[in-house]
DNA sequence: GTTTTTGCAAAGTATTTGCAAATGG
DNA sequence: CCATTTGCAAATACTTTGCAAAAAC
């Protein structure tokens, strides 16, 4: 790996992505940072956050739809994904922790991770949904 | 929803998925339609997959690397994803079968269906690696 | 005869890449 | 200075869509 140099504009996903829990895709990010650095490119955006998820700095989340988003918290845990708005909220899951381990039990060749990803409606569009 | 009319693509696209278990991509299944119908477009694959998709007939599966496969199995059951060749399998997880009931009990909202995606190297390409 | 589906091509998304200039160490 | 990163624009990859013709019923 090529030696990493310090970028204003890659410590401000990092920051961006710090301080929300809402999942973002890569264009949120890039229309967060563009209040800052106004001629921030999304290109630029693109390649930091595949370089931070490549070194695992940060999580690559692809929903069901296509759409991906990125994590700041690099811990295990699952994801919930709203049919509707396309929200993707945490979820944790107690009977699970140890599902990589479990799976690799049963697994000729090597597991590395596990994701689960629920579907369905979130809190806000199913109430809407019932009136 | 509008009445269905038979097509032989659709048939031919159901049967596709029918008779293999390597989870195809849109553009597997159009090669191997293209031998039957040589003038199959990659647009009527595409149509009749959402279509398909859509009515719950055939299960879409998005894999971490953006991918998308398709599945005849409708049936509740996990995929394994290997990084380095990209083939998707599946994997029948014995604890996790009740997993969308398990949510539903902490979750505010509507949890429709979970999907549990694995991800590491392939008994093959775990074997090659070692070498 | 009416509705659905098709093939084709064009358009639409999301993401990646080439390159010269700017920045970091 | 040399290596990395950037902004910009163009390119790529995947998927959807508009439309007239063909097929289904």
């Amino acid at each position: 790996m090529q030696k990493r140099k310090f970028s204003k504009q890659r410590e401000a996903i990092i920051e961006n992505l710090k301080n929300r829990c809402d999942h973002p895709t890569a264009d949120m990010v890039y229309s967060d940072l563009r209040q800052i650095y106004p001629n921030v490119s999304l290109g630029t955006v693109y390649r930091n956050l595949s370089l931070l998820a490549e070194n695992n700095e940060i999580k690559k989340l692809v929903s069901d739809d296509g759409v991906t988003h990125f994590d700041y918290n690099i811990k295990s845990h699952d994801h919930f994904v709203c049919r509707k708005c396309g929200a993707m909220s945490d979820l944790h899951i107690i009977n699970c922790e140890n599902l990589t381990e479990e799976i690799s039990k049963n697994f000729d060749g090597y597991v590395e991770k596990c994701d689960i990803m629920s579907y369905g409606l979130c809190k806000n569009c199913y109430n809407q949904e019932s009136n």
